[in-house]
RNA sequence: GGCCCCAUCGUCUAGGGGUUAGGACGCCAGACUCUCAUUCUGGAAACCCGGGUUCGAUUCCCGGUGGGGCCGCCA
């Protein structure tokens, strides 16, 4: 058998949402799997809705998500000239027919069918007029078989069959010349030697046509996988209103990468018990047989953890990266280099400190902004709680280490300090360390509290301590 | 309306003619603990319904119900 080579064709709407990008995730990991091609092909041969801008968003989401793809991309609106020359060829031989209905004509034509009860495909006017060339506006539809029933086996949802009297007459090119998408899909995969067509659910029913254009043309017909439906959280299908959100929406919420293609590779396919997949698993253990015949909804709660798996998963040195860059993207934050000075290994302190209290790379930064910025703004609640007259002692023996400690204090010098002076005034743990927590962090939820002493360093925990202490009044 | 697809805890799923129907997320309770989180332990929670086939169906078959898709000179 040749090569498997599959391709993910979305038409350039300007948005990925989900179901979409999952086509492409599968479609992806089959051929990775196997061995084979990846290609993508832009279905751009609407031209209102096929923009530059649209396409992009495309690429973006792709190569965000690593999903790379083999070879050039292809363009469906370039193969006119081909798709027409094939047209032509199924008029000559038989396989196709001029049809001189007007769309007006065919809508009445269809709604007098609907009220009489019957099937609303196309009645057959023009099927055995064999009509010429002669200047008279047509479109041409493939000539299907009226007898018997068309077949085939879909990957996923097994034997699909058809009697052939429910098929329609499909137009395969308008009265202005373009080729129709559902012509145009099946040369081109043709033409691109697709072996497996894996796509969304919404394709089943156009298969049967489809399988009937490729004996018509004589092709080889391909192996056919339909993927079920991505549903919102509520059931649900994806819309645009509803749960439907674009893929790189979550890339400006912080989703590592890997996480969103995992979660993603999840709906709708398993492995045993796995839930957790990196990259590498997802190619060595994929399969078509693997997937679900049913639809798969959307659960953000199981996102959402999966995702702080692969937060902790990943080695510091990438998360650090991840998150420098996130950050200068889309935040007005930054990680500043002078502000750690006191810490050699201040960005394996940074990571490893809110790596296990973070889901994404935006609830890293809710963790550790104390550390980012000059200067703490205290929650008024947190404040009015902790820092009271009770404390003021304590602190002042804090700023009294500071000012005797020679260098920089260890996590364990700290913790020595902090211990000390909470057997001096006879305080509990958190009696101690949740009102240092405020001042140094203006919030009571934190990393450890040695941990944020040591990303503050001496100088600004002084400074911070000093200005808790100026707030008591 | 016609045609087609689908059906295991709330959700994602494993399983399959005889099982205490397994795991995960979430939820509840507890442990740990300087907060939050992580981690650990325990708990509640499912085979859509009705017929058949069978010694025995959640599993196989048929029907129903429910959900969804397609029926464009859109893609």
């Amino acid at each position: 058998m040749s090569q498997v080579c599959v391709r993910f064709a979305p038409s350039p709407s300007g948005f990925l949402h989900v179901g979409n990008v999952r086509t492409a995730l599968f479609n992806y990991l089959f051929a990775r799997n196997q061995g084979g091609r990846f290609l993508l092909r832009i279905e751009d041969t609407d031209e209102e809705t096929s923009t530059p801008e649209n396409e992009r968003v495309i690429l973006e989401t792709l190569n965000w998500l690593g999903l790379e793809w083999d070879g050039n991309m292809a363009r469906q609106s370039r193969h006119r000239e081909r798709h027409l020359a094939e047209a032509n060829r199924l008029l000559a031989e038989g396989h196709a027919y001029r049809c001189r209905c007007t769309p007006e004509e065919l809508e009445l034509k269809r709604h007098a069918a609907e009220a009489a009860g019957r099937n609303r495909k196309y009645d057959g006017t023009c099927r055995e007029k064999n009509y010429p060339d002669d200047g008279t506006p047509f479109c041409v539809r493939l000539k299907s078989p009226r007898e018997g029933e068309t077949s085939f086996h879909d990957l996923i949802k097994g034997d699909i069959s058809v009697r052939n009297a429910e098929v329609d007459d499909i137009i395969i090119v308008r009265t202005n010349k373009s080729p129709v998408y559902n012509f145009a899909v099946v040369v081109d995969d043709h033409d691109m030697e697709i072996t497996h067509v894996i796509r969304g659910d919404g394709h089943l029913t156009n298969t049967i046509p489809q399988i009937l254009l490729y004996r018509a043309l004589g092709y080889t017909v391909p192996e056919c996988a339909h993927l079920p439906l991505v549903l919102a959280p509520d059931r649900k299908p994806l819309a645009k209103r509803r749960g439907a959100k674009a893929v790189l929406e979550y890339k400006r919420e912080g989703y590592l990468p890997d996480a969103v293609v995992n979660y993603m590779a999840r709906l709708g396919w398993g492995y045993g018990d796995q839930e957790y997949f990196t990259r590498q698993e997802l190619i060595e253990k994929f399969s078509l047989e693997g997937v679900q015949a049913a639809p798969a909804a959307f659960d953000p709660k199981k996102f959402d953890w999966l995702a702080g798996e692969h937060i902790r998963a990943c080695d510091n040195e990438k998360l650090f990266r991840y998150f420098s860059e996130y950050l200068l993207e889309f935040t007005s934050y930054s990680v500043n280099e002078s502000l750690f000075a006191h810490l050699p290994d201040w960005r394996n302190s940074l990571i490893e400190s809110v790596k296990e209290r973070a889901r994404t790379l935006s609830e890293m930064l809710d963790k550790c902004r104390f550390c980012l910025v000059e200067e703490v703004e205290i929650e008024e609640k947190a404040g009015k709680r902790f820092l009271t007259e009770a404390i003021r002692e304590p602190i002042r023996d804090v700023l009294n280490f500071i000012a005797s400690s020679a260098g920089e204090p260890t996590e364990q010098e700290w913790m020595d300090c902090l211990t000390a002076i909470m057997e001096k005034y006879q305080l509990k743990m958190k009696d101690m360390v949740q009102p240092i927590r405020v001042a140094l962090t203006g919030s009571t939820v934190s990393p450890p509290i040695d941990r944020v002493l040591i990303l503050l360093g001496k100088e600004r925990v002084r400074q911070r301590l000093e200005a808790a202490m100026a707030g008591i009044r």
